[in-house]
DNA sequence: ATAACATTTCGTATTTTTGCGAAATAAAGA
DNA sequence: TCTTTATTTCGCAAAAATACGAAATGTTAT
């Protein structure tokens, strides 16, 4: 009897890491910032993602919490990028998700 | 000037398919439909997931919904497994976002 | 037909997410 | 110092997600 009470500590940082990507804006902003390993500032955002200001730093902060990009200040500019570590990290759980072992137990 | 209304429709269904994705119940279904590429009954997964069965039934139309899961009726129960086509998109997706050209134009 | 079983839908309550504008913060330049 | 600029925090409202038990649905077995 698997009578569990809780899921799986990684099953819960998956499911952390694909709520922070569950908002067009910052699938957006990660897409951005991934494909051209580059990095961005909150104001040239604004200009091509249609949500306001406030709104927009709002996703920032989220996909920072949950350790996906990172900010640094750049007066008068803050620098925001992704951060590589996690990022590495979110891209092997996805990895394991679509390309698993198919020899586990039952 | 880019001064776009509306986000990439790429980009929308990317952030729909995190959102499926989004939930701690959801990712323990859909990790172990994919790792051991069978099939799974509501009846059994409720002994695994601290949930009710009508809100495991939730869980399961929203992944049917997204297109990751389908269930067909085998009686006295309904089976359910990965939705092999749109898995393979969803992967390619996270593919592209995780190892993306980096020659884009700027 | 009716009883038993598997699962879903319904109604509802609670919590979380999203979005905005106004006000706050912080730093740079006049 | 007083503006200006860039960004965030606050306060709030609206919408969506989550969870549950009760009732409904549909199927199999008696």
């Amino acid at each position: 009897m698997v009578k569990k009470k809780e899921l799986d500590p990684e099953v819960q940082e998956m499911a952390r890491i694909c709520k922070a990507l569950g908002h067009p804006v910052r699938v957006y902003i990660l897409q951005k910032l991934a494909a051209r390993n580059t990095c961005c500032y909150s104001g040239d955002l604004v200009d091509e993602i249609p949500v306001g200001r406030s709104t927009l730093s709002q996703h920032l902060k989220e996909l920072k919490f949950a350790g996906l990009i990172q900010g640094e200040i750049e007066p008068p500019f803050i620098k925001y990028c992704i951060n590589r570590s996690n990022w590495e990290k979110a891209k092997m759980l996805f990895e394991d998700l679509f390309n698993p072992e198919m020899d586990k137990p039952v």
